[in-house]
DNA sequence: ATTAGAGTGGTGAAAAGTGGGGAATTGAGG
DNA sequence: CCTCAATTCCCCACTTTTCACCACTCTAAT
């Protein structure tokens, strides 16, 4: 699955090489969407599908359960490799992520997920400082 | 299983040795990611698996959920052995735990921790002091 | 003293990442 | 229906990094 952290450029194209290691999971379809913390993700097509449903099954009447799933369904696209192991990414999700040159791939181990650079270091500053938090939450969760 | 504690040289790749008593337990594959208290943790493979199982499975709409996944799960990289018996760390790993070229390996059971040299002497005098102390809480714990 | 195992360092070939050019496609205007 | 421009996509070429392999040193044990 998707673990680790990888840094890569995006050309005037948008163009954005897929770590290696993780073309072939991807190869039968990717899905890419908005994120949360203004990050893109990026899904596996089957995994995606089941994460739509998911979404797609949250109660309608609920206004903040509407806008969580336009959020995460209207942003989607399906995206496919060149022969280099690049995928295109639209407009829309680059600025939606403010994504500029330098881009960060971090694996989730479910999805990967799409940073522009600087936002993933404040994001890391930001959470390491509460570490201690994390570690002791470690508990709560059952870890 | 992991114990003791050794000095090992990185070098301008990036490459460490790992303690040869350990490299049997560790040929099925192994993970490092980054730890607590500024040291990296390196897992045999079925036991991090076993953990990041309980990582992704955390509710996906908590951001301190999401904070914690993002430090250990993008933080995470499988290595592996080449010939001579070292694996390769990443620079973000590196940057993390403040590893330049003296490194220390220490055992911790079910895993192997590795330190900076000088944060490791740091951190074990400063334990030292307290260590009565520690002992003291540890009560609380139910050790 | 010799040998075997462990750790360290360097080199060359292969793979991965990056950038740009040209053909094919699409859509609008004549 | 045809032409032209704009965009997209595909392919080629270059650069950088990574990985596998080889060689040396040091320690420890026979």
């Amino acid at each position: 699955m998707f673990i680790g952290e990888y840094k890569h450029n995006i050309d005037a194209k948008g163009r954005m090489a897929v770590p290696a290691k993780f073309r072939q999971i991807l190869k039968k379809g990717a899905v890419v969407t908005r994120g949360l913390d203004n990050c893109l993700f990026l899904y596996p097509k089957d995994k995606w599908e089941e994460m739509a449903q998911k979404f797609a099954n949250l109660p309608i009447s609920q206004s903040k359960a509407r806008a969580f799933a336009r959020h995460m369904l209207a942003g989607a696209v399906q995206v496919e490799f060149d022969n280099q192991g690049r995928i295109t990414l639209p407009d829309y999700l680059r600025q939606f992520a403010t994504i500029k040159k330098r881009a960060v791939i971090a694996g989730l181990f479910n999805r990967l997920e799409v940073w522009d650079e600087i936002a993933w270091e404040k994001y890391k500053t930001n959470t390491e400082k509460s570490s201690d938090d994390i570690a002791e939450s470690l508990g709560e969760m059952g870890v």
